[in-house]
DNA sequence: CATTATCCGATTGTCGGACAATGGTCCAGC
DNA sequence: GCTGGACCATTGTCCGACAATCGGATAATG
């Protein structure tokens, strides 16, 4: 910390202001692991005392953890620390690409090599509950094909499961937001092509089937066919593939 | 807001804090394009009177955003509307991951996926002024080849400089948390097996010449075969496959 | 007139203190 | 031993103040 007696910083060249050295801080004994996952981050009128800075400050700094994960609250008062939740991850990530303005070409390239993958590494490994849940997403989607934003969330849903399956997390964290973006650009799609749902109830039903009976070249296979074609309808619902992904604020909310 | 008179929330059911509101006010007002990447935020007391909170709390919902990445400071004062930066992306990411205590197998096995996909995307769309730094960086690693922080470094930047190349943003950002993680974990390596970076440095120098000359299916080759040998290192250096990857804070700071 | 030095206002960073709300704790009484 | 209420600890919010500093306006200078 370094601050004078009257909490302002002693020379001139230290920029940083104490928020951020506040976070650094505390982000620093998480990562040595001198503050372990689970545990109680101490009050803020001890942290005040012990890094000599006024409680205020030290909230500012805590307030930035906690938006990026590293703290949660459990008892709707004390904080703990906490490893970063996949979804928040996801959320962070899909923002970050829409407000680079990433366009769905770079998106779906992407997606054109990690689904298939994620498809052939589900199928070989995949384990009963998965199996099930799976397969519930798929007769759920039956029930509302005629709900839009219901089909989208099924969409992204439905690949985050085959995600999970594959048992790899960072898998999972890579291919999340992807899937958020594209699958929540879709909304004209299913407007202007109206049986485009029904192409995607009868792909992820051959793409469940196959994960499902653990037949890993299938379920390659037929996941590579699906992006292929959600990548023509995408184009022959009018949609632009160079501009940027629209990406909707709802699905951020 | 709705905050009574004396600035306190009016029920019971009210659970989200203040200063969460003000975030995801200003966040929407970002997402929603109100809100442009370049604008000068409003100064606090302005926010304040605005949603009619107390500065203190504007100021804390301001420091969730900043760490995000969603506001950036550019004249040492004013906080500008920013995109969020793609290394700051991959920082949390990695941080994220190795708070999750994925295991190397894991993340091996994702860029098993996607570095040859790189490299031969790399191949085939690099152009003049990336060819030029590629070489440089393989050059670089020859003076430096004694120094085994230096040789991280460089093979963090190397595998990045590829994925600039592809053009392709959404593989940079899915990409760089990844070699973040898995070669900052490879201290060990260099110190218990001397000779592997001489290795690194050929198989480096083979995939820059194949990407250089446009070769895609040679610079994916190269790319597998530098990758599975990575893995084969790790493993001869007595470095634990299905450990979580001990992350290196330093990394990180 | 152009250039530099100086000053001033606007804005942020930090402080200290105050208080309401609320969850948790602990003791009294049954 | 259990329950209920008093009490305390902790967070969320507000208020007012002031130092530091950046940017621009203004004055001094050649």
């Amino acid at each position: 910390m370094n601050l004078n007696s009257k909490g302002h910083v002693l020379p001139s060249v230290n920029n940083t202001p104490g928020y951020r050295k506040v976070a650094e801080t505390i982000e620093g004994e998480i990562l040595k692991g001198n503050l372990k996952v689970g545990d109680l981050l101490p009050i803020e009128s001890d942290l005040a005392a012990q890094l000599g800075v006024n409680r205020s400050t030290i909230r500012e700094g805590i307030r930035a953890l906690e938006n990026s994960g590293l703290l949660r609250r459990v008892e709707a008062k004390r904080l703990v620390i906490a490893a970063p939740d996949a979804t928040m991850i996801a959320r962070a990530n899909s923002r970050a690409m829409g407000l680079n303005r990433v366009t769905f070409q770079e998106l779906w390239e992407l997606q054109m090599e990690l689904e298939p993958f994620a498809a052939q590494l589900a199928a070989e490994r995949i384990n009963e509950d998965q199996s099930h849940r799976l397969l519930a997403t798929i007769k759920e989607l039956e029930d509302n094909l005629a709900n839009d934003e219901a089909v989208i969330q099924h969409d992204i849903a439905f690949h985050n499961l085959i995600a999970d399956a594959t048992g790899n997390r960072a898998l999972c964290l890579s291919a999340a937001p992807i899937g958020m973006l594209l699958f929540s650009a879709t909304e004209d799609l299913y407007r202007n092509v109206p049986r485009a749902r029904h192409r995607l109830l009868e792909a992820h039903r051959a793409i469940a089937e196959a994960i499902v009976r653990h037949d890993a070249p299938g379920a390659r296979g037929w996941m590579a066919k699906h992006i292929q074609d959600f990548r023509r309808g995408y184009e022959a619902g009018g949609l632009p593939l160079d501009a940027p992904i629209s990406f909707d604020a709802r699905a951020f909310g």
